[in-house]
DNA sequence: TTTAGCACTTCATATGTGAGAGTGCTAGGG
DNA sequence: CCCTAGCACTCTCACATATGAAGTGCTAAA
């Protein structure tokens, strides 16, 4: 496995080069424009006899015979591995990270606004899946009434989230049943129970004899909230027409799939769990999928990195970039995990 | 103006076959398919010499001499007011229309469903603008805290829309003030006000004594209100894929235009702004744009058709289609009013 | 007024050619 | 043994050329 080790130091700065060439110019590289443009001292005939090896070790490519060289994914992924060296954030990056720390409090403009700088710092398509809400155990629940047909609903998830808001029936509410409910479904279901399994069980599962009576109210009750939690798990993507620029993507046969696999919310949030599920070695938190190791066909002609963000200490939700195979993965990384630092500490805060 | 007289029968069913063969079709049509594919009892030269008019007149043009005729913006003007038939629903159609029932009761999930099923529908891109919280009218203001910090806040705007949402604060609240500040913003202000002047001359205008003490509370609370109203009214955009399906945006030089002008909030907004602004004679209150009519240059090859929907009587927001000029018109304008229609229904009554 | 006939235009497709870029291989030099 | 100069070879790209198909406009006759 260990294809390091069988890689001269000569070999390794010359990949080094051909893929940090590539990924600025975009453009298969000859023997002789290496050399030029990278200052090896060394005649292009040498060059070409160590691209050939590299060739072999299947590092690159070219795209047709009499071409230049192209790095390959497993070329990438050396790359990713082995020689990429730390970023250093120009003042533009930092201009734009700066503008994500004056935003509002809700999570979902923090979550939006993220995507947009994100995606607009790296030049590549952004995207970004909120907490679990409804997969997370819950801690407690409250319910206030406020009106004889509303109430205020407080949540408390393991992951620290807390989540209040209106709920609204089409029936009256009472002050004792309201307590009544409250205390029920926090015995009976509370610690270790999810809004999945609760609105999913509730309906199977037999009821007290007490709470049998109100069956209906528990259920719209349930069900209001668990379709808010739903509403309130959308993703968030941004800047598509970027990778719409990259040339790779000029034509349509190649840009369509990818276009109409994000159009699909369901796609996106299946991307982020395929992340937790892969065995890939990650560095930092941070996952990274190029080309071929995509799971899904349509973005194997892409490279796709994301890393989670926390509140508190625990993994919340994540984000993600997605690019050409040609991205610039140091770059990309670096401000992939900036985002979510930023993320992180705003969101710990907000729910401190 | 009225080109209608100037037009014989005859060359009125001509056009009319031409643009809707076209509609189905995407390619130019010759003088002898006409004749073979709509039965006329004609030779292709009659046809020819009066394909030949309907240019002069401006209603057709060849993309090249010696090709077959293609609709002009004109021509498909001219179809939509005088020659297009009304559009009978398919059971397909009906049974996408029939999901749209099945909704919760939020503005936004409604809204977004609506998109989704107008696109799929129509096979292009649907967008909503949800209602213009900020410009309407207040009715009312009620307060109600709930906790040491937070309250209930139900805004009455004067298009019937009730809004009541949870506002958190930085700083505690207390209920004499809370009932206070209530009265004050509902007798200073309310009636004619909107929150977007509210919001805007409120750090200028002199408060009264007794209000002039809570001011940063009350400046937090408003602009608390009105970054909330603010992320209800995005937008909601599906089915930008089908475009570029559509012939005519297969190369990525026409197509990125208006994706990217697309990904811009504020581009929908004022798409929407413009059809108010426009003096386009508009038919059972449906806007239609056809390519040059189009304000923004980036759509200047689609056709753009909008409509509003209503809650009681009042106008609230506006959905509309964005297309290829090659749109099936009688379609999509059908399929809009049926959504806009439902949409309405559906608000009306969560409203009253 | 309609139609048959014909010359003409334009596009799309296939084919051919030369220049340019880059390779692999071989043989000679340090 | 490693490096390099030289050369034949391959492939793409841009450009020119030929050909057939589609469709028109015009003219003259029914």
């Amino acid at each position: 496995m260990s294809l390091d080790y069988r890689l001269s130091e000569r070999k390794k700065s010359l990949l080094n080069a051909i893929i940090r060439d590539y990924i600025t110019h975009g453009e298969p590289l000859g023997s002789r424009t290496i050399v030029q443009r990278h200052g090896f001292n060394l005649s292009p005939a040498t060059i070409r006899n160590e691209m050939s090896e590299l060739e072999e070790a299947g590092l690159l490519y070219q795209p047709h015979t009499s071409a230049g060289r192209i790095p390959s994914h497993k070329g990438y992924r050396f790359f990713v591995d082995n020689l990429m060296e730390a970023y250093l954030p120009t003042p533009e990056d930092q201009q734009y990270v700066k503008r994500l720390e004056q935003t509002s409090k809700a999570i979902d403009a923090i979550l939006a606004q993220a995507i947009k700088i994100l995606s607009e710092a790296t030049q590549s398509i952004a995207i970004a899946e909120p907490p679990h809400l409804r997969q997370d155990p819950l801690q407690a629940i409250q319910m206030m009434p406020i009106d004889d047909s509303s109430m205020v609903l407080s949540l408390m998830f393991s992951n620290g989230i807390r989540r209040q808001s209106l709920v609204r029936l089409s029936q009256p509410l009472y002050a004792e049943i309201l307590a009544l409910m409250t205390n029920y479904l926090n015995h009976q279901f509370s610690k270790r129970t999810s809004l999945d399994t609760l609105f999913h069980s509730l309906a199977t599962v037999p009821l007290e004899r007490e709470i049998q009576r109100y069956k209906d109210l528990l259920l719209e009750m349930v069900s209001e909230i668990y379709a808010q939690a739903q509403r309130d798990e959308k993703v968030y993507l941004s800047g598509t027409s970027h990778l719409l620029r990259e040339p790779e993507f000029q034509s349509m046969e190649h840009a369509y799939p990818i276009l109409q696999f994000l159009e699909q919310e369901a796609s996106i949030h299946q991307l982020f769990y395929h992340c937790g599920e892969s065995h890939l070695q990650k560095s930092h938190h941070v996952y990274c999928f190029i080309g071929h190791e995509n799971t899904y066909e349509e973005l194997q002609n892409c490279s796709f990195v994301a890393t989670p963000y926390f509140i508190d200490t625990k993994a919340s939700g994540m984000i993600g970039v997605l690019g050409p195979t040609r991205m610039d993965y140091s770059k990309v990384m670096a401000l992939l995990q900036t985002v979510a630092g930023n993320i992180t500490t705003t969101l710990s805060q907000l729910f401190s």
